[in-house]
DNA sequence: ATAAGAATAGTAATCGTTACTATTCTTATT
DNA sequence: AATAAGAATAGTAACGATTACTATTCTTAT
């Protein structure tokens, strides 16, 4: 039997993910405040992160933190982050946790559950302009 | 020539290093600062805080992001962090970046400078307990 | 002994986030 | 359509971790 959390709709709730699923990768809590905004002037950063934690537990979003802030992210799928030192953008990169979970074999005491890998360096945009 | 950031010396960033040295992986600053009471009952709070970012600056520490507190650690050299998602606790563990960077040879556009590995589960002491 | 300037203690301020509360909205039922 | 239960909201206060500020104290080269 599967009892899902009874929800309403709201229109704050709704546009809080339209609004992350229009904007680039990896927007922060108070970015996607300002963006709502525009559509909804009244709604309180409160709201926003009420409901982004909401989206996040039920999976309709994901998040990565950066330092001590929270982004937000529409995929949600299985993904590893990379993160430039010189723009400070997080570019989504795909590696297969199974070859991850080969490198850690030798650990055979502890149960793996999630791999979060976050590589630094400098993206290719800022690597052209270097030059 | 080799400059060095002229640095003096005190007796209260002595102690943030050698209490952090004394302690178990992982304290915040918070838990330093207790600590590090013992001895020096008049330190401050953002006394250590400054020597801790210091002493990371230096290379004589590192840390680590535990949601939206920083942890500190006298293993300084290269290795990742498994967390516990039922104690909490994280423990070094090595992985050879060689092996991880093998894997992301795809992306060819950005240079890899640094790569952070956190291995989220349960650890062998809270899988046992579990039994 | 002295002077320049690091470092400190103590406090206020900042930032991202969560908690609280009176009010408004949604929805199932009539 | 009217109603009632309880989600969700706006607005504000509070929070925890950290940094900034400032007058005072320490360290060190001379």
């Amino acid at each position: 039997m599967c009892t899902v959390t009874p929800r309403i709709y709201s229109r704050q709730r709704e546009q809080v993910l339209e609004t992350v699923k229009s904007m680039d990768l990896h927007p922060s809590a108070d970015d996607i405040y300002h963006r709502v905004r525009r559509r909804l002037p009244h709604i309180s950063l409160g709201t926003v992160y009420r409901n982004l934690n909401q989206l996040v537990e039920t999976g309709e979003l994901s998040c990565v933190q950066d330092g001590k802030t929270v982004r937000y992210d529409w995929e949600t799928g299985h993904h590893q982050h990379f993160r430039c030192e010189v723009c400070g953008v997080i570019q989504n990169v795909e590696v297969s946790n199974k070859e991850i979970m080969n490198l850690l074999s030798r650990y055979s005491g502890m149960i793996i559950n999630e791999i979060d890998l976050e590589i630094k360096g400098v993206c290719g945009q800022c690597t052209k302009e270097r030059n």
